[in-house]
DNA sequence: CGCATTTGACCTGCGC
DNA sequence: GCGCAGGTCAAATGCG
């Protein structure tokens, strides 16, 4: 049990369930914000079907692939680390059954939740393990003679971020009751394989993206993603940075996540094999977030939590130097 | 030439 | 059993 958590919202150890646990959380937010700020760490409960993943700062939020009201609560926090990061939950994809249980009303909009609650559908896969974030959508294509970030042009589909895993795409299908289709994409790091991603925008909220991922890869993270075999394509890291802070929300790193991130950082240094030994797969939102930061710069987190360097995509090109803000990475 | 994307066809599960 | 919707396949196409 994360007892620091439960005193992070209010709580002693044991006491309340998930919903007391927003509830107490819900003072912490900004109240400009439409967001409710749960101060969690990484967590993951694919199998049960609720995930949240991590949130470096502001953009990721997590959401289950159930009803709020179906979360596991304390479950939920076994395991959780330790550290506060901050996911918000944004009230434009959580579910109704979210804002009447914790009853706040905490945004303009209270929107359908992603998957109707008990339906058989969200249960399609049994046992099949199943993350979902969600993200910032990258600025879109507006129109289909866009280029994607491969320079191909698109019918429409998502601009999508990259997570440093090589996908590749092998279908889109139109969602009904969305004007967004839904790519789906296999790895293709490795023949053989079975982790699978969806992505499409959220219904309620376009400007997020969300990224639905099943089944988990049976192989280590690529060491250079760029000499993986389909990832050159689109794959070039320092060919697709922008760091203009007008195309993502400003990170927000608590003071207290900067240990964490330091200790993240560390473990990415670690061999391969020494990274999957220490089931490190969960540190980091939707899989491999800071992947292959190492590459490109010797200490990550001081690219995030600096204010060094260029500030825009012009002044990285004419320095040459490879520097990069997390959510380039998604790009 | 190799690989990624596109896209229509096909498959599968579920509700009625 | 049928229809619908989501998910996958695979041929065509195009880029580097």
């Amino acid at each position: 049990m994360c007892d620091f958590f439960w005193e992070k919202a209010g709580l002693s150890a044991g006491e309340g369930d998930l919903s007391d646990v927003i509830r107490a959380a819900q003072p912490a937010a900004r109240p400009e914000s439409s967001m409710w700020h749960l101060p969690v760490g990484p967590a993951s409960l694919t199998e049960q079907g609720a995930s949240f993943s991590n949130g470096f700062g502001d953009p990721f939020v997590g959401i289950g692939d159930a009803p709020f009201d179906e979360l596991p609560d304390r479950d939920l926090f076994e395991e959780i680390k330790g550290s506060p990061y901050q996911i918000r939950v944004s009230p434009a994809i959580a579910s109704d059954d979210m804002a009447n249980n914790i009853g706040v009303a905490s945004g303009p909009t209270v929107a359908t939740p992603l998957r109707t609650p008990g339906t058989k559908r969200s249960m399609h896969r049994k046992g099949q393990a199943k993350k979902v974030v969600c993200i910032p959508a990258p600025v879109a294509a507006p129109s289909s003679s866009a280029p994607t970030a491969s320079g191909r042009p698109t019918n429409g589909s998502e601009v999508v971020p990259s997570d440093l895993w090589a996908w590749r795409k092998y279908g889109q299908k139109p969602i009904k009751g969305s004007p967004y289709p839904r790519g789906y994409y296999r790895c293709s790091s490795s023949k053989g394989c079975s982790a699978r991603k969806q992505v499409e925008r959220s219904r309620t909220d376009p400007n997020m993206l969300v990224i639905t991922y099943t089944s988990e890869h049976n192989h280590p993270w690529p060491t250079h993603r760029n000499t993986l075999a389909g990832s050159t394509r689109g794959g070039h890291l320092s060919k697709s940075l922008s760091l203009n802070p007008s195309n993502h929300n400003p990170i927000q790193i608590l003071p207290s996540a900067r240990d964490e991130l330091n200790k993240m950082t560390n473990m990415l240094r670690m061999p391969n094999d020494v990274l999957f030994k220490q089931e490190a797969v969960e540190v980091g939102a939707a899989e491999g977030l800071f992947w292959g930061l190492t590459e490109l710069e010797p200490n990550p987190v001081s690219l995030i939590l600096s204010n060094k360097g260029p500030t825009d995509v012009k002044q990285v090109e004419e320095s040459g130097e490879k520097v990069m803000d997390p959510f380039s990475l998604f790009r």
